[in-house]
DNA sequence: ATGACGATTTACT
DNA sequence: GTAAATCGTCATA
């Protein structure tokens, strides 16, 4: 496993959202534990064009002035007065365009994941490993990723970084309209979402 | 100062 | 399936 350089990062949201997926996502704790989890879902977001990013219209507020960074740096926000997500930043410096990490496949760490998950909601019992990840919200409570975590640079952080596994087979990626953004108007339907079709962890299928 | 609104999740009917 | 939870952010005044 390699950390992705700062040259896999530089490509356009649309390449980028696809190449991510099989990748890994991974997360150092502070008291040096790692979580760890397969990119199965993404969301690509194309800038000052696109009436579903928060960089529509060439906004630029202190909430996401990390999308206008290099790429490779994290963009976490909070919303819905409840939920962290994560995006990585992409193509050129000011360009605002990134790439919504939607679901995970956990791999290292599940008990520390089932503990955050845990915390903080009625439900108390065994959460199984698809209910970890399988979403924005619930990967960034499960690998502790919050606003300590915006404008992280992914290629030299000792907490959050991406890798590329050793041998990597041909992923079957599903593809359609991106979640949660019927406001975009036009935008919304466009196929912007892609998964792993053969994977059990993603937010949604079709 | 105020009000409307989420790149969501969960619980409940 | 529908609706509640919950609060930081931003546009407007």
């Amino acid at each position: 496993m390699t950390r992705l350089a700062r040259s896999s990062f530089t490509a356009d949201p649309v390449t980028l959202a696809q190449r991510l997926i099989g990748m890994t996502l991974v997360r150092i704790l502070d008291d040096g534990a790692r979580l760890a989890g397969v990119i199965v879902e993404t969301e690509a977001y194309l800038g000052v064009e696109d009436k579903a990013a928060h960089s529509f219209g060439a906004r630029r507020t202190p909430r996401n002035e990390a999308m206008y960074a290099r790429a490779g740096t994290a963009y976490v926000y909070f919303t819905y007065g409840m939920h962290h997500c994560v995006n990585v930043v992409c193509g050129r410096v000011n360009e605002p365009v990134a790439v919504l990490i939607r679901a995970l496949e956990p791999v290292e760490g599940l008990d520390r994941m089932a503990e955050h998950r845990a915390a903080g909601r009625s439900f108390s019992g065994v959460i199984r490993p698809r209910d970890l990840c399988s979403g924005p919200g619930k990967l960034c409570q499960a690998m502790a990723i919050g606003r300590g975590l915006n404008a992280e640079d992914l290629t030299t952080s000792a907490r959050l970084w991406i890798e590329r596994p050793s041998s990597r087979r041909q992923i079957e990626l599903g593809n359609g309209p991106r979640i949660g953004v019927a406001y975009a108007a036009e935008w919304a339907d466009r196929p912007l979402r892609w998964w792993a079709a053969c994977s059990e962890h993603v937010s949604r299928r079709g």
